[in-house]
DNA sequence: CCCGCGGCCGGGACCGGTCCCGGCCCACCA
DNA sequence: TGGTGGGCCGGGACCGGTCCCGGCCGCGGG
């Protein structure tokens, strides 16, 4: 029943009084180098830890930041969870973890972002995949740094955002398409509740439009299963097959790639593809998947860093990283006999 | 600069003691229920919330459970984090993560594992790829309930583990294309160094043996590059081609299907092809992936659940999950001209 | 009528730190 | 030699809960 050593244990050990011990640990100047040499023995002989959770009751500080992961379809969410972690260790926070899952009432946010609060966290990112799922945050005051990681914005100017540059990521996609010399680009889309598919599809049509070429819109979920369905709705349709296919994402790519393989459709000869995401493996895809690359785990860092920042007095930020093209073998010009 | 109400100011407005407030808040039994109902009332009308950390100060609980992410190349881990999470917060228990990347000193996760307990976690969950990374766990004398969700064992009895059976799932691959009529089936092993690996190169001997059946072990390191690499080399010897190929995992599995493309091996016709994991997207590769499905939601699930019983009273244990074959396109019977 | 008992509630001592404030000692200078 | 200022250290009051212990009051039995 020996609880761990305390304070003032180590200042009975060291002959001081607790309050010094204190000063050893936090590195306050004013101790004389012997004294804290003498401390440290001590320390090191009781095998003393400071109890954090006293430490945060009284100083109000608990050195840990909370993430809140709503949504489970987030397929990259690893990634930005380990740069999240990465960046927060470097930073000297903890990260402590609370998801939300299945429906979303509005209430519900709010009520996981106070548990968080309760547990005296200095700050809160926020990782969901579409909008709806944090709009309970318009209007709220909010007790500490919050930063969504999210496409997408919510009328809330205390809040940060960080997002990868979608329409950008489309525009290159559909850029290199078109430099390519393709004039008929269809794009898949994923579930146009999340934002990020919306602002793919912006990008798309923006690019069309400045090329002036044509394009054909279908929509799908993200999932393989749905590329795969509007690819072959795609060949099946009466009208002329579009040269060239940006996949709302990767997965959606494969869906595209096996459906094209059932047809005999060949990539990149008869059509060319384009995914997004980059995800592990899409290089050895057949043929090899050009895509747009996401650094995800930059994604989770920047929030961290942000929120870091804003802890030190900073104002809420909006952060967007560039995405990069990736080309592989998907993607050819389009065949001049067409 | 008004702080948050705390059970004294509760106390006040409901005309009772800090005590009884407290009792309310606990749904201790010995309230009269009109008492109950005017704190209750008081509670509502500060929005008052009880601090967490104050609590575990002095009851010792923290009602937090610690999860170490040991190793980034966890292909799977947003699944297993995603299990812990759920089981967590359904017991009542919070999640504090803290990672290690990179090269591991043994010490280093002591440390990790101290920082942990110094946050006054009540038990530990680790999630390591290899053995050698919690190797340091050995003789350790363990604070708080620690399980390891990983294959392959630390000799300390206070350890619990949760792994998915790889030996089982190797097995079930294997008599699988046995059953097919396969006589010479090459494993792409991963990295020998993940305990993973080696059980299922075990499975995959042992079953092999039982059949009396060839085998051909090439060693690689789960990713899709060294599977297509790999399924290159087999091509290129100069001794006989399998009829069937064991990926390591589906990675591998797709780089297997890169490399047999650009060589023109036909899978299922020319040679068998199974995977392992049933990642997201494996039944739409072409052909459509035979493999074996981890669940790893459950994986995470479990060892919550383990810890949470260890943290009632019962003993380590050792948990075995059954993974399942799910059977697709890429395996059919070998050629019977060959 | 008194005592005992049980339901309900309050006093107050912690938990293990942080930090303001104030006191000691000693060197230095007038 | 007395004053003073600064470096070093200690006392003690919190932070906001939990929980042991003990007091009050009403009721039933001896």
């Amino acid at each position: 029943m020996n609880r761990p050593p305390g304070m003032m244990d180590v200042a009975r050990e060291a002959g001081v009084s607790h309050i010094t011990v204190s000063r050893v640990v936090n590195g306050h100047p004013s101790v004389r180098p012997e004294t804290r040499a003498r401390v440290e023995a001590a320390i090191q002989k009781l095998g003393y830890r400071r109890n954090s959770v006293a430490r945060a009751l009284k100083s109000r500080r608990s050195s840990t930041i909370g993430v809140v992961i709503v949504g489970s379809e987030l397929f990259e969410l690893p990634r930005i969870l380990l740069g999240v972690e990465t960046a927060a260790k470097q930073a000297g926070y903890w990260v402590s973890l609370a998801s939300r899952q299945g429906e979303s009432t509005t209430g519900d946010l709010v009520e996981t972002l106070q548990r968080l609060t309760d547990q005296s966290v200095e700050a809160i990112a926020i990782v969901a995949d579409h909008p709806l799922a944090v709009e309970a945050l318009s209007g709220l005051v909010l007790e500490v740094p919050v930063a969504v990681v999210m496409s997408g914005s919510v009328p809330n100017p205390g809040l940060s955002f960080v997002e990868v540059d979608q329409e950008l990521g489309a525009r290159l996609a559909v850029r290199h398409l078109l430099d390519l010399g393709h004039r008929h680009i269809a794009h898949l889309t994923g579930a146009p509740r999340i934002f990020d598919a919306r602002a793919r599809v912006d990008g798309w049509q923006a690019e069309l439009a400045t090329a002036g070429a044509e394009g054909t819109l279908l929509e799908g979920d993200f999932s393989a299963e749905s590329g795969f369905r509007l690819a072959h709705r795609l060949c099946a349709a009466g009208t002329e097959m579009p040269t060239a296919v940006f996949a709302g994402n990767d997965q959606m790519a494969m869906g595209v790639l096996a459906a094209f393989a059932e047809r005999g459709v060949k990539v990149p000869q008869d059509v060319s593809l384009v995914g997004f995401d980059d995800m592990k493996g899409s290089g050895y895809l057949v043929p090899a998947l050009t895509t747009v690359r996401q650094d995800f785990a930059h994604l989770g860092s920047s929030a961290i860093e942000l929120l870091v920042r804003m802890l030190g007095g900073d104002a809420a930020e909006r952060q967007k990283i560039a995405p990069e093209l990736v080309v592989r073998r998907s993607t050819a010009a389009p065949r001049v006999d067409s």
